[in-house]
DNA sequence: CTTCGTTATGTCTGATCGGAGATAACGGGT
DNA sequence: ACCCGTTATCTCCGATCAGACATAACGAAG
């Protein structure tokens, strides 16, 4: 698989706050995506190297801070239990993974400049 | 004085991560502002309601996270000491600042349709 | 040589965070 | 009735973080 599940550790990283001071970033971008690929919370989490009880918090924020759930969970039956984004959340993280890349290409200027002043010197 | 001092609690925050891990984000960044403003680390770590410790420990960081540090500071003489921005630090802060204001006016309908999203219902 | 406010640097401590690991519940298959 | 892998919840514990507090150094001015 080409597709990358984890955002780069360098460059931009963005917070969105909403208005009760919740927020949604990278890492809880990432779980979405990985229970996309995945079709479980648990499965989701290892691939991020996370414990199960992260992740699992993590979902617990995300359903209940817009104002219907991104991620709809089942135990038992025939596929011994699983996650999927509800509508809700496939809209949030496609509307979070355009907002990293509209920024990304919005701030390339002051990036390259930013990153000339680091490498000025050396610092393997 | 009609500026602000502390970046907004609500909406876009970015984070520059440097290739050695190092980041930039709106802590320092407003440290660095209120550096300007004030002349001193511990006036400014006053401002934003951080210890003089923690000011201090964040200045230290600044200082070495680029090829040349960002801050100068003195003590003792006529002023009883203080701190300045130093030539790289001024030009880190300007970037940083343009930063902001490019990527959030890139994000502009993402971040509309997300707040949507989250007073869908309730929740003033 | 004392004064002053700032920088510089320690220790201690409480709060928070997240990993490790255990346990139970679930529910369609077999 | 049992099996299985996942969800859902505990408790325990070490690491980390930041605030609170104390102390010293600085150096021109008086």
């Amino acid at each position: 698989m080409t597709g990358r599940a984890k955002s780069p550790k360098q460059g931009l990283k963005l917070r969105f706050v909403l208005p009760d001071g919740s927020w949604l970033g990278p890492g809880k971008a990432d779980l979405l995506q990985g229970i996309v690929e995945t079709g479980s919370i648990s499965a989701a989490g290892r691939r991020l190297g996370m414990s199960y009880k992260r992740a699992w918090g993590l979902v617990e924020v995300l359903n209940t801070m817009f104002a219907a759930p991104l991620v709809a969970s089942s135990r038992g039956g025939a596929g011994h239990g699983g996650a999927e984004l509800t509508e809700t959340g496939q809209e949030v993280l496609r509307l979070f993974r355009a907002m990293q890349s509209h920024a990304e290409r919005a701030v390339e200027a002051e990036e390259a400049e930013l990153l000339r002043l680091f490498d000025m010197a050396d610092k393997k």
